[in-house]
DNA sequence: GCAGGCAACCGAAACGTTTCGGAAAAGCGT
DNA sequence: ACGCTTTTCCGAAACGTTTCGGTTGCCTGC
């Protein structure tokens, strides 16, 4: 591996011009930054990253801790994540460290000792919990750079990145009560999940205005797989009272609903309405339901390249900033929801 | 942060002394051990990665490049193997770069970008192609360590973990001939696909030894997933003269055959035979298919150990090595094959 | 011919760690 | 009290980069 000083005795020029003319700074002419540049390539060059940490006291690294418990069951929409982030920092030539967390450990400690070993210039906070989240108390606290993706409050202080998952609720709510449904099931993630959380309130927030009151039978919170969308539907097509109408958090939940339904022996659309919110995951894109399924529509994708922004904003500027985006939900009538 | 030069000043005691008592050499006293960890976990020290690096020359970062084109339809496989990495990794205080590459990259020269930076200690390679795979054949030549999960050709001289893939095939079809089927069709991985190729050898070598030839229209090799194997079921039971029993490459793929079976009007087991391999996904249990899925089983997540143990080995001795572990399979007779 | 300014360059220090070679201190038998 | 070994310690150099402060040589305008 070539080193600066290979390049500096194979030009017969100082190390120091080597490293400003391949870091582009003005004070070294076009000919010599050309005849560098040249011997880089020629000798395959790269810079040592280590070294260059050292001095400088950025990595280039930035790393993602998750927590296997939670993400085991659906992986799918954690790899459009990570897929996507990796690729847009590896663009900018930064590695994204995916540091799975084993059931049980304590997120802050994890974050704690990735943060002091000084490797790790920044952070991307998944799955932010209500009210408060500690992991990023402690960064903020600490001063590390992090980014969240979705917030654990209404109007967060720090960077993050989300969609108004209070509207989403609200919408697929208000959408089903103008079709005339007045008994309406809502399956979301976990208890704790902040975007669930706002997504129930804007359907309690909907029914409310539409004078009518929630009813906690009809609303579960768990994983939100295939698995148990089928169970959690066919427990609400046995209750006494059954609703006529389901909102699924994803499409993975919904294609268990769709399951269920058709194990009943009923119809989607004609007998029981679904609608969900959509992520755009590369399986299961609600155009192919049979019927195609009604959904709010917000690409999980979209928030990749403001996330890779906000957090190298912060990494760069030593201060903590406050930026936020608030991504753009779209509804897409289908046919899975019909007039009652 | 606090630094060698910080516990030494705090002590009375040179930076060398606490470099080596905190890394447990022997010529340090008992004594002088204990107050330096001590000092240690009180200021909150941890040794800084990037100048540990520059001089020792190791990161304790592993990367694994992994092919976006290939993994987004299928992330249950990849995320089963990155989890149990990251963490097996995490454990020996090393760190794992998931890099995504976007469709249409150079494997090769990703791997070697990377390489050259010098930040990565060695790399995990997935899924390796028959005959040669480029990757490997490329870090075995730069001399760069590196550990294949699977191998593309049948005794390489370079580290992997496997199993034997061929005779997986073996097993499924003897076992279905046993049983008096003579139309086996199979459902396995894209072309190119070295475990794919093995066990389709080993189908092969089962007929032959039975008397019996493959039928080309009966083999499918596609993405493993569920659609795919719906769709391609739906093709097969369209044949002229269709298949008895079918052999799909994973569980993903027995959904979606399940799936097909049913929408025909047909019953897994008395109908057509199911058997498949099973890698202990966290989703779609073999045990859990209705009927219960017969299976060769090998856990993807047995894998991890060796993998991880092989590579650090590789990193540690500067020559190259050549170690592998075959993890062994099993056969798990359920209900949804039966005597034809 | 000279002060002043500018472009292009360079030496040396620094980042925090590990390690080599050697030195002091301590224990031992005589 | 002496040399000897063994234990425990330390100074200094090195890894490859970036950057601070300064030097050189050249041009400009007087």
């Amino acid at each position: 591996m070539a080193t600066l000083r290979d390049l500096s005795k194979h030009l017969g020029i100082s190390v120091t011009q080597v490293s400003r003319a391949l870091n582009g700074h003005d004070d070294v002419s076009e000919a010599t930054k050309q005849r560098v540049m040249d011997a880089a390539r020629e000798l395959g060059y790269s810079a040592n990253i280590s070294a260059r940490m050292l001095k400088s006291g950025r990595s280039g690294i930035v790393a993602m801790v998750v927590d296997v418990a939670v993400e085991r069951d659906v992986p799918d929409v954690l790899m459009a994540g990570v897929f996507g982030l990796s690729t847009s920092f590896a663009r900018r030539d930064m590695q994204l460290i995916l540091h799975a967390m084993p059931e049980g450990s304590d997120p802050v400690e994890t974050h704690a000792k990735l943060a002091r070993s000084g490797l790790i210039d920044g952070f991307i906070i998944v799955n932010p919990e209500v009210p408060e989240d500690p992991r990023i108390a402690f960064l903020d606290r600490e001063n590390v750079p992090f980014v969240v993706h979705g917030r654990d409050r209404i109007a967060p202080d720090y960077p993050y990145v989300d969609i108004d998952n209070h509207m989403v609720g609200y919408m697929l709510t208000q959408y089903l009560l103008g079709l005339g449904h007045r008994r309406i099931a809502v399956l979301e993630g976990v208890e704790g999940a902040a975007f669930s959380t706002a997504r129930l309130s804007g359907h309690v927030a909907a029914l409310a205005e539409a004078g009518f009151a929630p009813s906690a039978e009809l609303v579960r919170q768990a994983q939100m797989t295939e698995v148990i969308g089928r169970q959690s539907m066919h427990e609400l097509l046995s209750l006494r009272d059954p609703p006529t109408a389901v909102i699924a958090g994803n499409t993975m939940l919904a294609a268990g609903i769709y399951a269920a339904i058709a194990e009943h022996g009923f119809q989607v659309g004609r007998d029981i309405s679904v609608v969900a919110h959509d992520d755009r995951l590369p399986r299961l894109p609600a155009e192919d339901f049979t019927p195609a399924l009604t959904v709010t529509e917000s690409a999980i994708f979209a928030s990749v390249e403001p996330l890779v922004e906000l957090l190298i904003g912060r990494i760069a500027a030593q201060q903590p900033a406050t930026a936020a985006r608030i991504l753009p939900v779209s509804f897409v009538e289908r046919d899975s929801a019909q007039r009652r």
